[in-house]
DNA sequence: CCTACCGATCGGTAGG
DNA sequence: CCTACCGATCGGTAGG
């Protein structure tokens, strides 16, 4: 089970590095020190590979829902630090979830969709709050959550570890867009640093 | 040389639904009614393809690029019109151009990279433009710019023309949702609808 | 633009 | 976990 696990790992990288159908199983063998055909005593499927590790993506970033608490501007920070944070920890996983789970067939794909799904809503879910107790000010709350979405979700394209921007620089100024953007105006905060 | 262009085109709606390597060479012929091996009369390689519709892409985003003119808040506006349209037009193009384009193998992939990096070069350039005239409020131009293209690249995820929300209402309230991102509180509007 | 074909590689299995 | 193998399919080419 804990082979099945180093498997797994590999097959992130490799997924998102190089994309779902670039990634022959005989070469994620050649990185376990394994025979192609000896992969198979530990999974089903190269799609078994898949689904698991958009399982695994899924449930760090639902995790990020549930720690949310008190008022919907405390819920959006905490929102995008999780987020970046998630990245930040699981840039492969992630990548896979936000890409190459479009190449599941039919039921791993609905299931990997109601991931997804579940994750938008609970943002949704926030701003909504906000829009409801009269904090955030957005003329459709629809549109200001696939804004939001939008600006997290593509963070794992550029987001590198080694970048010149540490994970707390980039979430503290992404918290205060994202709050500007929803009609939030910090105060005492004059936009200069 | 005409069909050529049609092969360009429904090579660019295979490879952004399916993926450039789950595209294969003898279902894109099936498309057009032609058998495998004739694409070879027009084309010189399936990779060919793929760069032929990064470039088009390109030409399209960068095409918005070159019509902004007035004041930095002007220029954003129809930064973010321009950008949305083209993923209106052009979805299966802007998909390839956002995802696909990584499966390049160096030469064309350097191409493509020098493609992306001179849309966010022009992007940031507007976003620095209003941070030093002061009518931005952002602490890292560099960031925000991050931010910007993070929000606008990922609507090619969600945006559907047969959606609810027509291509208008979205540049609009996107505009808005930027604008005030970037510290430009808009006179008159006080965030209800 | 077709027919016929090339070598390579694919995901996966049998049997041990 | 290996060896040896399966049928299928891949991108691409020769010759017409």
């Amino acid at each position: 089970m804990e082979r099945r696990d180093e498997i797994l790992h590999i097959a992130g990288q490799l997924f998102s590095q190089r994309g779902y159908h670039a990634t022959s199983m005989r070469e994620l063998a050649r990185h376990l020190n394994l025979q192609g055909g000896s992969l198979y005593a530990h999974i089903a499927s190269k799609e078994e590979l898949l689904i698991e590790v958009v399982r695994q993506a899924a449930a760090r970033f639902l995790g990020v829902l549930e720690g949310l608490e008190g008022d919907p501007v405390a819920k959006i920070r905490a929102l995008v630090r999780g987020h970046l944070r998630v990245i930040a920890e699981e840039l492969p996983r992630a990548t896979v979830f936000f890409h190459e789970w479009k190449h599941l067939s039919p039921p791993f794909l609905k299931e990997a969709r109601a991931l997804r799904r579940r994750y938008e809503e609970g943002v949704q879910g926030v701003v909504q709050e906000g829009v409801d107790k009269g904090v955030f000010r957005t003329e459709s709350a629809r549109l200001a959550t696939l804004f939001l979405l939008s600006a997290l979700n593509w963070t794992y394209q550029w987001y590198r570890p080694e970048g010149p921007l540490s994970l707390e620089e980039i979430s503290e100024q992404y918290a205060r867009l994202v709050l500007r953007a929803l009609g939030v105006w910090e105060g005492g905060e004059d936009g200069e640093a």
